[in-house]
DNA sequence: CTGCTGTCCTGTACGC
DNA sequence: TGCGTACAGGACAGCA
């Protein structure tokens, strides 16, 4: 699913052909997904320039000539790719297909979502920007302000980095793989962790997320994520994933885990030798 | 304010 | 074979 180095991964992938580039038709169709509305968006985004292409935890964003921005968030099953443009008609396209850009260099850019938890939007404001927490592949990641955060927290540890609104981009598969670096069981309580030990989880997760936008992301063995070129992402968690498989440290069975209730649960994944609660 | 739950969605996997 | 059901989870609303 993506996440922090996903979203990088498409966002670089996909800046050399739309940056400088004009969308020349813009079409959308989902109303759920794209705002402020389907027709405001195709109206705010036909004719404008793309400026750049930026990435702010997993939402990825397109500043525009006017000051428009045109927002990307790929959610569970979204997908950015660019092709070269043809003829095409609404009606042909693909189901899963949310959102068209055709572009003044000849390519067309295409989001297609089966199950619609991504995000399409055409904003002035960026009021994410703000929202956010600090990103973990910063130079100035504050360490020490997150570990005084975190001490603060009641929630379990898992839970609280991947709260957006402290720690930008950590979804489900990098903060199990972070818990399992810094040897901590993902149902601790935050406040009940050491501050050490907090340092060392904050420390784990650059590193971790620069060896997965090294290798383009993770696909795990559901083939889900592809990346703006349509390959798998070759970076192998070392817990997400891998429930009954030996812990690569101790050759453990990888247990697996559920934080919340079941209507909203969230699976977690970890060795009970090498973190115990 | 804090912490927790339900909700949205659909392709895939699995049990009977 | 075919059907029903559980499962995957990012972000946010709503509640105590």
């Amino acid at each position: 699913m993506p996440e922090l180095p996903e979203a990088e991964t498409v966002r670089s992938q996909v800046e050399p052909h739309v940056v400088g580039a004009t969308i020349i038709e813009s079409w959308a169709k989902t109303p759920h997904l794209t705002s402020p509305s389907v027709s405001e968006f195709i109206e705010r985004t036909r004719g404008q320039k793309i400026v750049a292409a930026k990435r702010r935890g997993k939402q990825i964003y397109f500043p525009l000539e006017n000051g428009d921005n045109l927002l990307v968030h790929l959610g569970m099953t979204g997908k950015l790719s660019i092709e070269d443009d043809s003829e095409w008609k609404p009606e042909e396209l693909h189901r899963h297909v949310h959102g068209v850009w055709r572009l003044s260099n000849g390519k067309r850019w295409v989001f297609t979502d089966p199950r619609t938890f991504g995000e399409l939007a055409v904003s002035r404001d960026l009021p994410f920007l703000t929202k956010m927490g600090p990103e973990p592949l910063d130079e100035d990641f504050p360490v020490e302000e997150l570990v005084e955060k975190l001490g603060r927290k009641n929630v379990k540890i898992k839970a609280a980095i991947l709260d957006q609104s402290l720690i930008a981009g950590l979804g489900n598969i990098y903060a199990d793989e972070a818990c399992f670096r810094a040897r901590i069981h993902p149902e601790t309580r935050a406040s009940a962790i050491s501050e050490d030990k907090l340092r060392e989880l904050l420390g784990h997760m650059r590193p971790i997320l620069e060896e997965a936008i090294q290798g383009r992301g993770s696909t795990l063995k559901d083939g889900g994520y592809q990346d703006a070129n349509g390959d798998y992402g070759t970076f192998r968690p070392q817990m997400y994933g891998r429930t009954g498989l030996p812990c690569v440290i101790c050759e453990t069975p990888v247990q697996r885990g559920v934080l919340g209730a079941s209507k909203s649960a969230r699976s977690f994944h970890f060795c009970p030798s090498c973190q115990k609660l």
